[in-house]
DNA sequence: AACATATATTTGTATATACAATTGTTGTTA
DNA sequence: TAACAACAATTGTATATACAAATATATGTT
């Protein structure tokens, strides 16, 4: 990560504005390698986590406000991301019996069998950025990303 | 930062998966933070990264491939960005008479002024990002992400 | 000079994201 | 039961982002 090239943007950097440029600059990078990885099944990471979710749910399905409750970065606009995944043929959606304004979306046997091709994808994906990094490292990271 | 809600989406995360999950969601986090803090300038943090770049400058103008490898996100799209500065009259922008494929950017004295305020509301941010984080742990932070 | 190549920016298009307003449904209560 | 609040999803609008194609200018080669 070249944080230089960056942050010479103006002459002292202190050491918290130099933290959050570091966070996004890298940031950045993990976004790239992912969405670099996910490429070749036409897929976005925001899609790709909703049907992670949607498998989690096993059978069960999931309303929109779900979805978006757990999903990594929420994007107020399920709908539109759940159409997407809707015209590959990956989900179902159909609107609940009971309480006629919730939706329900589950996962389709197509969506299940590219999901497990893109499982790979991403793990590669992860080793790719984290490969510098010891499982001590990482703990040390999770333990200083709870202080956020 | 709350991450089990997000990652009870599957039933066992590995450490790898957890880290990058949590790092985004801090991302989100610091983001959400950051953006609150400029909305009263009516400002995105990619228009405020360009004035700072700007301001760095000390008065020598910057064109648009200088501003695009400094910026914290790449956006592949200056153009526009600078446009809407140009629009709030923040910055000026002239094709450069030695070299009339590039574009000279400079910072008005306008939005130098501003600059100073968004300054302020920019620093708070990030005290509030970083409340609970000492000198020593953000250190830390900064020699793991030289690792990404 | 004519041509190809490299450089710098702009434009077009598609998708992502944020936020406010709207629609349709359900539950509550006067 | 009519009115209203709460809830869930959708739509509209503006901006952000990514990527490819197009335009304009400069440089190097024959």
């Amino acid at each position: 990560m070249d944080v230089e090239k960056v942050i010479k943007t103006e002459k002292e950097i202190p050491l918290k504005s130099r933290t959050i440029i570091h966070f996004m600059l890298v940031n950045t990078k993990i976004k790239e390698t992912i969405s670099t990885q996910l490429k070749p099944y036409g897929i976005s990471l925001q899609q790709f986590n909703v049907l992670r979710i949607l498998r989690g749910q096993n059978g069960k399905p999931a309303n929109l406000s779900t979805l978006n409750g757990r999903m990594v970065t929420k994007m107020s606009n399920t709908t539109r991301l759940v159409d997407k995944l809707l015209l590959k043929g990956y989900v179902n959606r159909q609107t609940c019996p009971s309480n006629r304004r919730k939706i329900e979306i589950t996962i389709t046997e197509q969506g299940n069998r590219q999901l497990e091709k893109m499982d790979k994808a991403m793990k590669d994906a992860e080793v790719k950025i984290l490969e510098n990094l010891s499982h001590k490292e990482l703990e040390q990271l999770n333990i200083l990303f709870d202080k956020f």
